[in-house]
DNA sequence: TGAGTGTATTATATCACTTAATACACTTAG
DNA sequence: CTAAGTGTATTAAGTGATATAATACACTCA
């Protein structure tokens, strides 16, 4: 539950990884998702890092690495904005998403598993959280 | 290809995560595929560190998670053995191949995929890699 | 002009990881 | 019994990534 809002943006940290790459992650997803849209400012880095209660220059690193992504753009003076070009979050979508499957994969092979066990594997758990979503979620 | 031979297992060493972290990795993935058999014995600590050029404390490290793991039984003055529970091993790879399939499906998700989008990612990259397979990873 | 931007710098502290050098208790072959 | 080989524990040292703190600078805009 220690969630911390910072204007629209909803932030969970912990101590079981890097801060920079937890903001970072959280970033990337809330732009691949849209939550931010295309142009537009996200928080500055004093901003958010009183509201993180973190240091500026954690909250820098993660916006730096978000403009090595392609995902923003900054304005010195201005901020730092997520960029205009939809195409530039697809792709990077695409490829973060490429990599999430190619290691998955790798990793499952890596244990013996067989391309037809590890699609089983993952239809078998569909199925499951379709169960949970309906009803069996509830108490 | 820096590769080291011990015994009739191979390892892979990089600086990209703790070696302990790759031993441990490559040691479970041998047992769970069986390249080490039920109640065999596995190189000495002192052995294996000479092998793969490492210190024996990172070597003994891997080694006590494996038996937190209950994959391995050590016995003072004789060495470090498979377990000769089948059902262990089995478990374990289950227990593993649940984490890596949840972790996967969670970061899908974060992403804005669906559990349909995912399965059909899987099924794509699985007919990729059927071609490749079969003639496409030849020069 | 002043407040708000991103950025850079220097310093300090902590932690995980790795190596090194020993030492101890145990088991087994000789 | 002895010696070699087991896992294990201890102490020390060094490294690198991470995070914080305190400043400072250049830029933009109301």
């Amino acid at each position: 539950m220690d969630e911390r809002q910072v204007g629209s943006l909803t932030f969970r940290l912990d101590l079981s990884q890097p801060l920079y790459e937890q903001i970072l992650k959280q970033m990337r997803s809330a732009i691949a998702k849209g939550e931010i849209a295309l142009g537009e400012k996200i928080p500055s880095v004093r901003e958010m890092a009183h509201a993180l209660k973190v240091n500026p220059n954690t909250v820098s690193h993660a916006y730096q690495e978000l403009e090595r992504d392609g995902l923003t753009e900054t304005r010195r003076g201005q901020g730092t904005f997520i960029t205009t070009s939809r195409e530039r979050v697809q792709q990077f979508r695409r490829e973060l998403a490429e990599r999430l499957l190619a290691d998955f994969v790798a990793q499952m092979q890596s244990l013996g598993y067989t391309w037809d066990e590890i699609e089983h594997c993952l239809h078998t758990k569909k199925k499951e959280a379709a169960v949970h979503g309906r009803n069996g979620g509830a108490l």
